[in-house]
DNA sequence: TCCGTTTATTGAATCGATTCAACATGTGAA
DNA sequence: TTCACATGTTGAATCGATTCAATAAACGGA
């Protein structure tokens, strides 16, 4: 009482139990009698006691009720970019089913990132992998946490990873197309790396390529084979995956003789701002051009018009992730899961039949 | 080492040296000696020790380097509403620069708020007061945290808030489309109370509405008033601040004889709604009807057309929030911050002119 | 040589709870 | 009356670090 706070050993004292007692009556009040803990609450209140600090019970049961979603991103990350905020969104259903708390933990440069890693309070992590991935699982590791890797590009089986399939869904994706009587299709791509944007010649997709545009192509490639139409006939321009890079790779995709009436984007985001440019040169979605998007975040649920996609089991993917990390009980392999065409209004017979 | 984890102590003794300079090695290396410092690192690196718990850490330092950020909704609300993303977005900005890390706590029910609130490993509370705030705040102040409240409704000066003034923002949205000629204009305005969907009277909003849409209302009112409209003449329209009530409250606007030439939503969330559904029904933004939104989230500026609307300066709220947070010097009083009407493509001048 | 400084290290106290073996007490059955 | 058993309570150990007053060692100046 004399120093400032109030802890549970004053309350204790004050109400002539011992302190094990008094941690009870908060705890676990229903071994302690009805007579003693009402005693101690009312001390407790006198005194101005406001229960247990948490972090005086952190250092003994070592529990934080909180899982860590952490991406070499920045902050903003998480509530800006479609892609993480469908992933938060469902880890978000899934932690308040159970009342765990979510941290978000960023790091753009090194040295933050082990900082940052190793200074959540958090009891597992969720690990983004877009980019940076390989480091960011190597960090974390280190903190001997509980942790599963998302969208990971890498192979090795001992990283606890839940994955998509790329292949497939993105095959689906340029089948529907195909199957439509399209013909003349270009791709939109993904990435990071600074020399893939602009137009993007096949066989420099697999020596420097990032895994999932990469996995996403060959899945592409596959049907597009599939009607007979070989890699080389297919323009690729390749996108930093924001606006601006996107624009100008459909600015170069127009600029051709025989402008596509058919595009595979790599992801919702990029379809859109590709739906974008179309509407401010007056072609219309999907009479002029059909477009297939890539993830189903909700916005392409809502757009105008609303966007055909290869979903993402985002529900899903939250639901295995965070079970996990709770229960400790993480996958022992790589688990692929399925995606989902979903056919909405950005896709139609092309207009020239 | 016998008992799974090595503890700093452990590699104290192994290293042979005290505990405390054991600790310094990893919390001051400046203050060891270099040999020293060497010899301790390599018996960490042979024991495998990972370096100091945090938990240890923070019981005994008791800052954690985080903020909370919460809100009397699912968690789902942080990555999916467009005003707490807008929010979310900028908090994350200034955080980011400051090496502070998010964690997002929710609470739907009574219960688990008291719970979340008090057993959040945080420096600090930035409140998201939109619903519920009153509760919100009287819990978050048990906990004896630094915290600040955003959007509260409580006129309160004893709780540190930042707001902004709706009633000038919402009086220069309405002045807006005064300017460009529009007479005939309607409201749609937003809320959580369910008696306040569809038509609404004017001598309602006093008495039932929430602290932000009334506030709102009073300042289209104040313009209104300027050009000679009296508030009995203006139609308003509840909803619930979500889809499905802003398409009844749009049909049902639009089902009079005189239909409105321009609207005042009382969100962008709601104004875009609003645009879907005069899409659907062929009728152009501005051409056919003039749409003025408020808030300022990103989606407004990237929607089609270009929302005009009301914007609030979420970079500075996150600014000072994080800020007065950190460094624990709450305002004193209530701030309320200028909004800025900003003029996109969603307003023209009436047709019939 | 002696003394005052500076620098590095030690050891013990501390943060604020939880946990658990041991002990009291009360109850019912044999 | 005695024993077995359930129920409450106690006291001390423990979690894993940080901090700080006290001490030791090294150094420089007179």
């Amino acid at each position: 009482m004399a120093k400032g706070h109030v802890r549970l050993a004053d309350v204790a004292r004050a109400a002539g139990v011992s302190q094990g007692t008094a941690s009870n009556v908060f705890s676990r009040p229903d071994v302690v009698r009805e007579e003693v803990r009402e005693r101690v609450l009312n001390v407790a209140r006198e005194l101005g006691y406001r229960g247990p600090d948490i972090k005086g019970r952190l250092l003994r049961a070592g529990r934080v009720n909180a899982i860590g979603v952490a991406a070499v991103e920045p902050l903003t990350y998480f509530f800006d970019d479609p892609w993480a905020r469908s992933l938060m969104t469902a880890i978000g259903e899934v932690c308040d089913a159970s009342g765990t708390g979510i941290a978000v933990v960023s790091a753009m440069n090194e040295e933050r990132l082990a900082w940052n890693i190793n200074s959540a309070l958090v009891d597992g992590f969720i690990l983004l992998c877009v980019e940076g991935g390989e480091r960011l699982v190597e960090l974390t590791r280190q903190r001997q946490l509980p942790f599963i890797a998302l969208a990971l590009g890498i192979e090795d089986a001992t990283i606890p990873a839940i994955g998509i399939d790329n292949v497939s869904g993105a095959a689906a994706a340029a089948r529907h197309l195909l199957e439509l009587g399209h013909r003349n299709i270009a791709i939109l791509s993904i990435g990071d790396v600074d020399g893939l944007v602009g137009p993007i010649a096949p066989e420099r997709v697999d020596p420097e390529m990032e895994a999932t545009p990469r996995d996403r192509m060959h899945g592409y490639w596959q049907a597009l084979a599939e009607y007979g139409i070989s890699r080389e006939a297919v323009p690729i321009q390749g996108t930093l995956h924001d606006r601006p890079s996107t624009l100008t790779a459909m600015a170069a995709l127009f600029s051709s003789d025989t402008p596509p009436t058919a595009i595979l984007a790599m992801s919702d985001k990029v379809a859109l701002y590709a739906i974008q440019w179309l509407a401010e040169r007056g072609l219309k979605v999907p009479e002029d051009v059909s477009i297939v998007g890539f993830d189903g975040v909700p916005e392409a649920a809502t757009s105008l018009p609303r966007l055909t996609t290869v979903a993402q089991p985002f529900a899903e993917i939250a639901r295995r992730s965070v079970t996990a990390i709770l229960e400790n009980a993480l996958p022992k392999d790589h688990e692929a899961l399925d995606l989902e065409l979903v056919v909405r209004d950005s896709t139609a017979p092309p207009r020239s039949r």
